[in-house]
DNA sequence: TAATTATACTTAACATCGTTAAGTGAAAAA
DNA sequence: TTTTTCACTTAACGATGTTAAGTATAATTA
C-alpha cells in the first residue's frame, strides 16, 4: 500500500529537482537565456518531461519566483519580529531590505518585478492576488499606516503613499539592475539618497 | 549623373519605410511580439531585405527608440525654452513630462528604459554615450544644479541627487507600465505624490 | 506466474524565431 | 551589345516553446 506514497514522493522530488535546476540556471544566465532543453539537459531528462510537472515556461518561472520572493517576506518579517520599534524605522529598514534583495537576486527581480506583463495576449504573467509580491507590499502599507498613526509621517492616503514608496525603491533597484553601463554614483550613496529623500519627503 | 542621387534617395526612403513600419507594429504589439517577418510582410519585402539596412533586430530597435526619444528631448527642451523661470519649476515640469512621455509610448519606454541589458553576452543594447536618453538625463542634472545654486533644494552631490530624481520618476513610470494588474490609486494622484514627495524630500 | 493495464517518460515533429549564404534578374556601365 | 554591379529574394540553419504519438517498465489483475 506504500506504493502510491512512494510514487508521490518521487514525483515531488523530481518536481523540486526541476525547480532547483531551473532556478540555478536562471539566476546565473537570466530568464531569456535559459531554454527548456537546457534545464532538461541539466537534470538528465527529456525536455518534455518538464511539461508533465509545469504547464509551460512561464508557469515554471512563476513558481521559482514565488519561492525566491518567499525569502524577501522572511527577511522583512524578521525586521518586524525582532522586537518593538518605531514604524518609521521598520519602513526605512524594509525599504533597504527590498532594494538589497533585488540586487542580490537581479534575475529573479527582473522577471517578477521589472519585465512587463504581455497582457495584450491575455496572459496574466504575474497575478497579483495572493502572490508573495503582494505580501511584501502589504508590509509597506502596514508601516506607512503605522507611521501615520504615530505622526511620524504626514497624514494622507496610505495607499498612495505606499505606492510612492514602492515607486522609489523599485526605481533605484530597477535602474541599477537594468542599466549596468550607466555611470551611477556609489551604490550605497544612491540607495541612501533615495531612502532619505523619500522619508523626508513624506515628513515635510 | 543623377542616377546615384536617385538611388540614394530610394534607399533612404526604404530605410525610413522599414523604420516606420517597425515602429508602428512595435508600439502596437510590443517588441517581443514583432518578428522580422511581420515587419517584412507589412512593407511587402522579403525579411532579409531588412538586414541590408539594419545590422540586426536590436539595431533596428535602437534606431526606433532614438527617434522616439528625440521627442522627449524636444518636449523637455520646450519647457526650458519657454522663458525665464525657476530651476525648481523646470525640474518639476521635466519630471512630469518624463513620466507622461513614458506612459504615452509604453512600448518604447519599455525597451529603452525598462528592459535590462543582456551584457553577459557582451551585447551593448543601450549604449549610454551620446544617446537621447543621456540628453534627457542631462536636463535633470542641469535643473538640479540650478536649483542648488538658487538654494531651492538642499546642497549636495548633484549627480547623486539627479539619479535619485531619475529613480523616482522611472519607478512610477515603470510600475504603471509593467504592472497593469496592480490596483494602483488614480494615476494623477500617484504621479503627483511621487513628484511632490521627491521635491519636498530634496528641500528638507 | 502470466496477461493486462496504468503511467512515467521519450522520440519525433510542428510552427516560429533571428540570421546567413547563395542565387537571380534587372538596371547601369563599358 | 556585352559585362558588371547591386538590390532584392529564395532556401536554409540552428534554436526556440510546445504538442501528439509511441514505448518500456512497473503495478495490478487473473
Amino acid at each position: 500500500m506504500g506504493v502510491k506514497e512512494r510514487r508521490e514522493r518521487e514525483q515531488e522530488d523530481l518536481r523540486q529537482k526541476i525547480l532547483d535546476a531551473a532556478s540555478e540556471l536562471f539566476a546565473k544566465e537570466g530568464y531569456a537565456n535559459v531554454s527548456m532543453r537546457k534545464i532538461a539537459d541539466k537534470i538528465e531528462y527529456s525536455p518534455t518531461t518538464i511539461y508533465l510537472y509545469f504547464k509551460d515556461k512561464t508557469d515554471l518561472l512563476n513558481e521559482i519566483c514565488e519561492e525566491t520572493f518567499g525569502k524577501l517576506i522572511e527577511t522583512v518579517s524578521l525586521i518586524e519580529a525582532q522586537g518593538i520599534g518605531e514604524p518609521i524605522d521598520y519602513l526605512q529598514k524594509g525599504m533597504r531590505a527590498y532594494i538589497e534583495f533585488g540586487l542580490k537576486y537581479p534575475n529573479h527581480y527582473e522577471v517578477t518585478l521589472i519585465t512587463p506583463i504581455m497582457d495584450f495576449l491575455g496572459k496574466d504573467l504575474h497575478p497579483y492576488e495572493g502572490s508573495s509580491g503582494q505580501k511584501a507590499f502589504e508590509y509597506i502599507v502596514r508601516q506607512v499606516a503605522g507611521s501615520m498613526e504615530k505622526g511620524q509621517i504626514k497624514q494622507g492616503d496610505a495607499a498612495a503613499v505606499s505606492q510612492t514608496v514602492w515607486a522609489a525603491i523599485h526605481g533605484v533597484t530597477a535602474l541599477l539592475i537594468s542599466h549596468k553601463d550607466f555611470p551611477f554614483v556609489d551604490r550605497k550613496v544612491l540607495i541612501d539618497s533615495v531612502i532619505n529623500t523619500t522619508i523626508k519627503g513624506l515628513q515635510a
